[in-house]
DNA sequence: TAGGTATTTAGGTAAATACCTAAATTTGTG
DNA sequence: CACAAATTTAGGTATTTACCTAAATACCTA
């Protein structure tokens, strides 16, 4: 885990935001939107961005970051790209920060 | 506690270095620089500067905001500022991200 | 293959961050 | 008080980040 490339994926708001969102999507997304949630999969790009009031692109490019930092783990499904937390990784961060920083 | 705060005081690499150096300061500074160290008080700006490599107002600047964002307590002695962790703030950072993030 | 939806990539501007040097301030001492 | 040491504040440039819109790509279905 490169601890510097994952505080950067978590520091900016929006971003942090979008893991708040990811824990508990029924409580924070349209149900309408979260028909065919599956916990497996998470939640896709656009539902994202309009949740974050921004732009997709700008949101694509957090999300795939906050990917490639391991904080999230994306699955391509036809043309949807969901997105959900990846736990483990978020619980490694606690970790290293509560016992290696 | 205001999580982006700390994060972002945390997102350089620099500012990573210096948490790291001062959990174990006899293991990351000179013993020479370390003749009069109290724990209860931590290390001077000068000779964690001189340790980073980087100029004093550089490195004064980042410890004001690491500070500011509560991971450092400081303590000003004399004509010295001696800086040191705050082990408390560190572990409840971690315990943010570990249950609520 | 044409057309539609979702996403990604490119390319741009504005704001924030990372540094530095010089100047100002704080504090101790002869 | 004058001078020295440590630190902070100011002010500047270069790089990175935060966004956006437009264009390109991926993948579906008729």
């Amino acid at each position: 885990m490169k601890i510097l490339e994952v505080i950067k994926a978590l520091s900016n708001q929006t971003r942090l935001d979008i893991l708040t969102w990811l824990k508990e999507p029924f409580d924070y997304f349209p149900a309408k939107e979260l028909i065919d949630y599956k916990a497996s999969l998470g939640v896709c790009v656009s539902d994202i961005a309009k949740k974050a009031k921004m732009s997709i692109p700008t949101v694509s490019v957090y999300l795939k970051n906050m990917s490639a930092a391991n904080l999230l783990i994306a699955t391509r499904k036809d043309q949807w790209t969901y997105y959900k937390r990846n736990e483990k990784a978020i619980q490694q961060l606690a970790q290293l920060i509560s016992k290696k920083l």
